[in-house]
RNA sequence: GGAGAGGUGCCAGAGCGGCCGAAUGGGAUGCCCUGCUAAGGCAUUGACCCUCCGGGGUCCGUGGGUUCAAAUCCCACCCUCUCCGCCA
């Protein structure tokens, strides 16, 4: 959610700033947005006033009774009960005004930062790193689709997945589930040296899918678990956020820094039919998480270490990667700044989205209620509160890394390498053959 | 799922429908006393919203209701704890 504020102090600004997302629609919710801003602040101010003047009637009425003046007390008790009247007509304007203003806010996604590129769509977002390890040419062995090696050597089995679940849902076996497990664990280990791991619950509260962003906009991407009201977590970003919901944060304690691994659960609407072969999309994936609470000032420092982390997950695997950045016309409803790491995969000659990186700014802060105080240089607690900033990526995506890795460690006899770095979480094996 | 107890400020904990944004104790902060320490004295100490910067409003788990007036009465829900049941 965007600061209500700014609606009034700099609208113009504000619309500056979304105008780059280039969705027109979205400046005309800006604007009437303000428009009820303004319409709640008059009647806040009338509805205030009338709870004044009730409030020190009824002290006044107290004070007749004890004196012992019945009467004189009658007299303004009507008065009161009048204003009662007025003041419950107000009461129920504001409440309309004030959730209709609350549904538009969280519907208007978040400002991006200035130095976000301009574009309109995914076309135009730019590669910042790489592309590394990337070769002018793959040999003919390497040009074999993940599904059709993983099905040769018996580690993915989507057929038997869907008989049980559906479409759209895999199941490694063997190595191939060896291989998805030791990726995480991987994943984790690359970064326990500054996360504290968690391990976040999977089913969560709607509250909590809201304060990220993924709701109200976004329910039909979720699993709805309707009868208990929770949702099947779409990624552990939801869950880490919320771990601090409602809570003032010290200065001293930022940024706070977690990882989870967790599996993650999305319908996929509408993507039907879309790389949908092998393990490019599904309805539930393994993934590591990194997630950071912070100060204004941490956030932009902390993004570079996020990206340089997922990084490092990929070239440690000796997979051809770049980074890209998104555009402002492709940015995530609640992203301020993000980029996207990207693996290539030779057997579908594509470049597959491991991971995304972004600074949320105040956005989910807000929503969710995650404030923090500061210290003056003195050492003494400064008065007030404000709210922190978040950001997340993904310290290792299984799906597309797993495809990556047989894709590219592909040998001539159709067998599969295991990427040096995996080999202490693969019981030994170190190559993958169809026996 | 059943029975019972409870949810109040940073913490513990009191609170007759008006004198309650809230006793008391602890903690924290400041000042005083003391050679230092220990101990003591005094004072301060919540958040949020609006503001014509005078002030006004909201918040005692959440949401409704009764009343001129609700932390206090009524209803519903949520959460915590104890016991029983079930269970990986």
């Amino acid at each position: 959610m965007i600061d209500q504020r700014l609606l009034r102090t700099d609208l113009d600004g504000v619309k500056a700033a979304l105008s780059r997302r280039n969705r027109p629609a979205i400046i005309d919710d800006v604007a009437h947005a303000a428009r009820l801003d303004a319409r709640l602040r008059d009647i806040q101010a009338e509805r205030d006033d009338i709870r004044a003047r009730v409030n020190s009637i009824s002290k006044e009425v107290g004070q007749l009774h004890r004196d012992g003046k019945p009467d004189e007390a009658q007299t303004l008790q009507a008065e009161s009960k009048n204003l009662g009247g007025t003041e419950s007509g107000l009461v129920g304007e504001y409440d309309e005004v004030s959730a209709a203003l609350r549904d538009l806010l969280l519907g208007i996604p978040n400002l991006p930062h200035e130095a976000v590129p301009g574009g309109a769509n995914e076309d135009d977002n730019p590669v910042v790193i790489g592309p590394i390890a990337h070769h002018s040419t793959y040999p003919e062995w390497q040009r074999v689709p993940h599904w059709e090696t993983a099905a040769a050597l018996g580690i993915l089995d989507n057929e038997r997945a869907a008989k049980i679940s559906g479409s759209m849902f895999t199941m490694q076996r063997g190595a191939g589930a060896t291989l998805a497990r030791a990726l995480c664990q991987f994943g984790l280990d690359q970064n326990a040296d500054v996360h504290e791991e968690v391990r976040p619950p999977s089913l969560v509260s709607t509250a909590t899918l809201t304060a990220t962003g993924q709701l109200p906009k976004f329910a039909d991407d979720a699993y709805a678990i309707e009868r208990d009201d929770l949702w099947a977590s779409p990624t552990a970003e939801a869950p880490l956020t919320s771990i601090y919901a409602n809570e003032v944060l010290d200065d001293t304690e930022l940024p706070i820094r977690l990882m989870a691994h967790s599996s993650s659960y999305r319908r996929e609407a509408g993507s039907a039919g879309r790389d949908t072969r092998g393990m490019l999309r599904s309805h539930e994936f393994d993934k590591v998480e990194m997630m950071a609470y912070a100060t204004p000032e941490q956030a932009p420092g902390l993004l570079d270490d996020m990206v340089q982390r997922s990084e490092r997950a990929v070239a440690a695997l000796r997979l051809p990667y770049r980074v890209i950045e998104i555009c402002a016309g492709d940015m995530g409803q609640s992203h301020h700044r993000s980029f996207d790491v990207e693996v290539y995969a030779p057997g579908a000659d594509a470049w597959l989205e491991v991971s995304s990186v972004s600074w949320l700014g105040d956005y989910q802060a807000r929503r969710a209620n995650i404030r923090f105080r500061r210290h003056d240089e003195n050492g003494k607690l400064i008065k007030g509160s404000e709210f922190a900033h978040t950001l997340n990526g993904s310290a290792l995506a299984v799906p597309r890394v797993w495809a990556a890795i047989v894709e590219n460690y592909r040998n001539e006899d159709g067998s599969v390498t295991i990427p040096d770095v995996l080999h202490p979480y693969m019981r030994g094996a170190v190559r993958i053959t169809a026996d």
